[in-house]
DNA sequence: CATTGTGAACCGATTCACAGCG
DNA sequence: CGCTGTGAATCGGTTCACAATG
């Protein structure tokens, strides 16, 4: 598996940082609502506010596409607009497939924003034989057993996973092997694939959990010293230096607001995980 | 994010770095999945496996939490369960509201990744009225004048928005003004929040359009070069030394990096007609 | 031994600050 | 002038590689 797998160093796009291409979008966004309002020109610091970055990064950024700005005026918004879409590849029309069509599967092929930008829902797969014909988002759902086909015969490249955990490796390996090398997975499991095949992960959950362990700072500061637990077998430290508690780095001083050893979640549960692509 | 200016690492409490946090949530589901196959231990090898990065990053990330392994033989999967649950504050409950209830807020209502570790969702907001008192994933929706209430009576710290962009910055001065200090945001617009509030977005389009991106490269190379349009009227670089390319800073030496497309996009042709840029 | 824990080298990304230029 | 474009400094994060140690 993963095991000698090399690294994926996909990242060989020569040029461009990644960092930089993941804020192309935040710029034509912001550039997009400019152009809206007609507005001519913009300066770095504009727009920069606008997209929510520092003007000095985003200067940085534009200088790796070129020098498309006028000194002492701006950036012309039409052809900054331009330069970005062709940059990422806007200028052309991406058909995707979205597999699981369960809610968040029905909630993206709803989602406007994809449309709007050069992305066209070629199709929605559903391994559920009760979903196939239904239409969603005005796009009839059409059943996994024609992945390969539908992937082929529409010449995607770009595949989006919204099925639940469990089945997400499997849906990649078959997007993969009917020729689709990107791949967007809402699935909450990590996806191995071959090299030459870009993945992105959304992780929804992830989010909420990186936000809890600041908020947990934030109020309290002191996390539910709950006396840590048995290391089971191993690390099983008779009487050994009782040294549990988080060593390391510069602790920080324990204050200790109310306690509660809080419910603690029992994550064993039946691993829910992903929206459920209704069952057949 | 919302930390503008002053960032964060005061360095005096434990100093997480912010990349180590984010990855957090990985270990925990590939621990979570070692755990309900009972497995007792795991090396720093396997576990990084499961959770999709290399060893050494897994080792110093746990380096920062403290030293809960045991040399020559691992980690023991519960203890370390536990040890990042707590770190992430998931060993309390966290209540959540969402707002706006559409296809994505209908979707996440139903995300039973959420409930899996500590995300309760107190409540789902929108501002139709019509939706008003309709279940949506057994929870009945409720009206956004009821907000605040809401968000207080429940003692709720992290919002979720998934409404259209226009409202979103509306939504989100609300939430905040009534005490929320977390907000996890799938609105495609940059939110403005006063220091102390976190921001964390998620953006569909913008992951389609990076994938996009690397996409364009990889197939072809030879995108659909459309001869860069007229800069209107700015930035019009007289003839450029023969190999315009990209301005490239220092960057000189080629790591290893393979194959690398020979061909490099020329990014500026000469002159030539306005484009049409894509809708919006 | 095997495997952790970590200093130190490395590398990419951000920020600074100012030269360059319309 | 004002604002871009960019070297240089800095910062944060990753990787290396090995000493420490159960």
């Amino acid at each position: 598996m993963a095991t000698g797998r090399t690294h994926r160093p996909a990242t060989r796009s020569r040029g461009i940082p990644e960092a930089t291409v993941a804020r192309l979008p935040l710029y034509l966004r912001a550039l997009t609502g400019l152009s809206e309002r007609s507005v001519p020109t913009v300066s770095s610091e504009e727009l920069a506010a606008a997209a929510g970055v520092n003007s000095a990064k985003l200067r940085k950024d534009f200088s790796y596409l070129g020098s498309y700005g006028t000194r002492g005026v701006g950036y012309d918004v039409e052809y900054l607009v331009y330069q970005i879409s062709r940059e990422l590849g806007l200028t052309q029309d991406w058909p995707v497939v979205i597999v699981g069509i369960g809610n968040l599967g029905a909630a993206l092929a709803n989602y406007g924003g994809f449309a709007s930008r050069g992305f066209r829902v070629a199709a929605l797969i559903d391994a559920d034989p009760a979903m196939a014909g239904r239409p969603v988002a005005g796009i009839p759902v059409r059943h996994s057993d024609q992945l390969e086909e539908i992937v082929r015969d529409n010449g995607v490249s770009i595949g989006v996973i919204a099925t639940p955990a469990g089945a997400a490796q499997q849906v990649c390996d078959r997007l993969v092997a009917a020729g689709i090398t990107s791949i967007l997975n809402f699935a909450p499991t990590v996806l191995t694939v071959p090299d030459g095949v870009d993945v992105r992960k959304v992780d929804l959950s992830i989010e909420l959990q990186i936000l809890a362990f600041h908020e947990q700072r934030k109020a309290g500061e002191d996390v539910p010293d709950v006396p840590p637990p048995p290391p089971t077998t191993v690390a099983q430290d008779g009487a050994a230096p009782a040294d549990d508690e988080a060593p390391a780095p510069a602790q920080a001083p324990a204050a200790d607001d109310g306690q509660a050893p809080a419910a603690r979640r029992d994550r064993k549960g039946p691993d829910d995980e992903l929206p459920a692509v209704m069952p057949a």
